[in-house]
DNA sequence: GAAACAGGG
């Protein structure tokens, strides 16, 4: 089954195969048993539970394929773990992992899932009070850290990938290390891919480790002997090598973005024409996360005209670390590496962030060649010397070290931490980083003069599962009477751009998102392709209310919303996901006593919102054309993204800083200069 | 006249 992302609720396979009280239930049943058995981790049961009994934190090493992630809460309830209705939580890094690794241990269990097996992601809950064994985002942990402190309703918390050092994990094993002694009775542990355990022993006071074998393939690594120019050429001689001199199997070739792997498709393509006509049974699959889900299903399709078992047509997959850990593809028999990833990094001084392209860790290198190993023996062409391999860095630098930190100090806040500088990180983010969020909280209203969170604002922004600032404008919109139309803002400004600009339709593109400009800026565009979307998707409310009725208009408004996005060029899974958000952030303001009101055609209003919940945001046009932001000095130049590109208009407020080819600032909002200096006084002094 | 690695609430 693909380990692919899948929007809305999980389908019922479950519910059949219960029902089936027939001889395939029963064969099936008894492959689970088999397989279960045949796990590495199977013999070592025993053991394991008598460690988790005498140790309070525990540190699992288990390698790829030890069934480590499936078994262990099994274990833990059959060990009577869960008595006195207590549960034992798992957090995994991902959904989609959450998700189909409780069905799997649902489907072990024998149980429908969301009774004793259950999951809890954000927008899809499947657990009930009689959940005992709760997979779920390490995120959505922290947030319920926010209501129960002491996560007291588990009676063994399981901290999963931990090795993958995400922001959520970091934090997560930073509280859990505060209160664990709090935590009586209860056990955590930690569970890691890596050999690299020590990191996590020593942060917990030399905490036992335990190690469970896996069960991989031998992979063959392979190393040039010089260093390579130019690795995407030499992506593409290695490709064409183990197209015609190895035997068959796929390739999987990790390349740094979007961009680059377009060109190696197109350099493919080329090559291939310039072989015999026997030789041409090449197939190119991209995936990336921003193309759409449809396109991102290829990888899991058996080639064209189905032939891929009976000739010897070679698939290739032309990947970024999208393939390292997120999915999994499978046929890979050959990796091709060239050892680079493209990566975020932020400048908290220059509140800049930018994506540059940086050699991988250690880990990472052996992480992409496993995944030549999951099917069978495989190969793994790394495209640099191996005296170069030594040189890399163990391990990927930890997500906490090169982020904005305004949200997780936020978190930590409202998690009674007050002391930021002492807070007892498993890695400390730079004092400069710390200062800079802290001043921006500050900034925001949601400190106190001595930092503490400051009672309204604060406490109903720690509340929202949003970036502070974006918490912050619909505080404030409340009050100009704009909260619908922030709302919508937010929640746009929350996922991944909803425009889409293939390569070959980059004009047609451009005229269908002219529809739904404004010249106002980026934010009422926003808004207006979320109504259009609207619009569509909530057409036939009017029409009887019969489940059956439902359900059909739903299929119909669906086929309708599909087409529309792709006559306009919109990515349907944004929008889906805009509104997703905006439902739930409109449950919590709700709740939160805020009015929501619309401010109707009254734009200025709306915009003058803007400008005072952007304030720290503002630029203001140079007599060259160029713009030069306020709080941190830059030069920058509106993005050929906004609407507002070219436009030279005087002063504007935006989202986002960042460094490509140029500095250039995203989501760009026409405003009047004096608007600052009335609504946000404290940042900007009167100026003659 | 550009260009979005991945992931989370």
């Amino acid at each position: 089954m693909p380990s692919m992302a899948q929007n809305g609720r999980v389908t019922t396979d479950f519910k059949q195969s219960n029902q089936a009280h027939n001889s395939n239930a029963f064969a099936r049943r008894e492959e689970i048993r088999q397989q279960r058995e045949s796990l590495p981790i199977a013999s070592v049961k025993e053991r394991l539970i008598e460690e988790v009994k005498k140790h309070d934190v525990l540190i699992i090493v288990g390698e790829t394929g030890s069934g480590k992630t499936t078994q262990i809460p099994q274990f833990l309830f059959s060990a009577g773990f869960c008595r006195e209705g207590k549960s034992v939580g798992i957090t995994q890094p991902r959904r989609v992992a959450a998700v189909t690794v409780a069905k799997r241990v649902a489907e072990e269990c024998g149980v429908e899932l969301g009774q004793k097996v259950g999951y809890s992601i954000r927008f899809d809950d499947r657990t009930s009070g009689v959940t005992r064994i709760k997979y779920m985002t390490d995120g959505l942990l922290l947030r319920e850290a926010l209501l129960d402190p002491y996560l007291s309703r588990y009676s063994v918390v399981i901290v999963d990938e931990a090795h993958e050092r995400t922001v959520h994990t970091d934090v997560l094993l930073g509280l859990l290390k505060n209160v664990q002694k709090a935590r009586l009775k209860s056990k955590l542990i930690i569970m890691s891919a890596s050999l690299d355990a020590r990191v996590f022993s020593e942060y917990f006071g030399g905490a036992r480790a335990v190690h469970i074998q896996g069960r991989q393939h031998p992979v063959d690594i392979l190393y040039t002997l010089y260093p390579e120019k130019d690795y995407v050429d030499a992506a593409l001689v290695t490709i064409f090598q183990i197209h015609l001199e190895e035997r068959h199997g796929d390739i999987l070739v990790f390349l740094t973005g979007q961009e680059e792997i377009e060109a190696v498709e197109r350099l493919v393509q080329e090559r291939l024409r310039q072989l015999p006509e026997s030789n041409r049974k090449l197939v190119t699959v991209p995936i990336f996360s921003s193309l759409p889900s449809e396109q991102q299903m290829r990888v899991f399709m058996p080639a064209p005209d189905g032939h891929r078992k009976v000739s010897l047509c070679c698939i290739v997959v032309l990947a970024t670390n999208i393939a390292e850990t997120s999915v999994t593809i499978p046929g890979i028999k050959f990796v091709i590496d060239p050892g680079f990833v493209k990566a975020r990094s932020y400048d908290p001084a220059k509140g800049m962030e930018s994506l540059i392209i940086i050699p991988t860790s250690k880990a990472q290198a052996l992480q992409r060649s496993g995944r030549a190993g999951r099917e069978g023996p495989g190969k793994c062409f790394r495209l640099y010397p191996e005296s170069e391999f030594e040189k890399l860095e163990d391990s990927t630098k930890p997500e906490i070290k090169r982020c904005n930190l305004a949200n997780v100090i936020l978190q930590l806040k409202a998690l009674g931490v007050d002391d930021i500088f002492g807070f007892d990180f498993i890695e400390k983010p730079s004092r400069a980083a710390i200062v800079k969020s802290l001043e921006h909280l500050f900034l925001l209203g949601a400190l106190t003069d001595d930092c503490k969170l400051s009672d309204p604002v604060g406490h109903q922004m720690a509340r929202l599962p949003l970036d502070p600032i974006y918490s912050k404008a619909l505080i404030l919109a409340s009050q100009f009477n704009c909260l619908e139309e922030m709302l919508i803002t937010v929640a746009m400004l929350s996922v991944d751009s909803v425009f889409y600009a293939p390569r070959e339709k980059l004009d047609e593109s451009r005229t269908a998102a002219k529809c739904f400009a404004s010249p106002d800026g980026d934010h009422i565009t926003l808004i207006n392709v979320y109504r259009a979307a609207e619009d569509l998707l909530e057409k036939r409310k009017w029409v009887p209310h019969t489940e059956r009725n439902e359900k059909i208009f739903k299929a119909k408004s669906e086929k309708i919303f599909k087409r529309w996005c792709k006559e306009n060029f919109i990515n349907g899974r944004s929008v889906r996901h805009a509104r997703d958000i905006h439902s739930q952030i409109r449950g919590h303001v709700e709740q939160m006593g805020l009015r929501i009101t619309s401010c109707g055609d009254d734009m200025l209003q709306f915009r003058r919102c803007l400008a005072a919940s952007f304030f720290i945001n503002a630029a203001l046009k140079q007599p060259e054309g160029n713009y030069r932001a306020f709080g941190t000095g830059q030069v920058v130049q509106i993005h050929p993204s906004s609407v507002l590109f070219q436009s030279k208009v005087e002063c504007v407020v935006f989202n986002e800083m960042v460094q490509t080819t140029n500095k250039y600032i995203r989501n760009v909002t026409r405003i009047e200069y004096m608007w600052l200096t009335e609504l946000a006084p404290h940042y900007y002094t009167m100026q003659s």
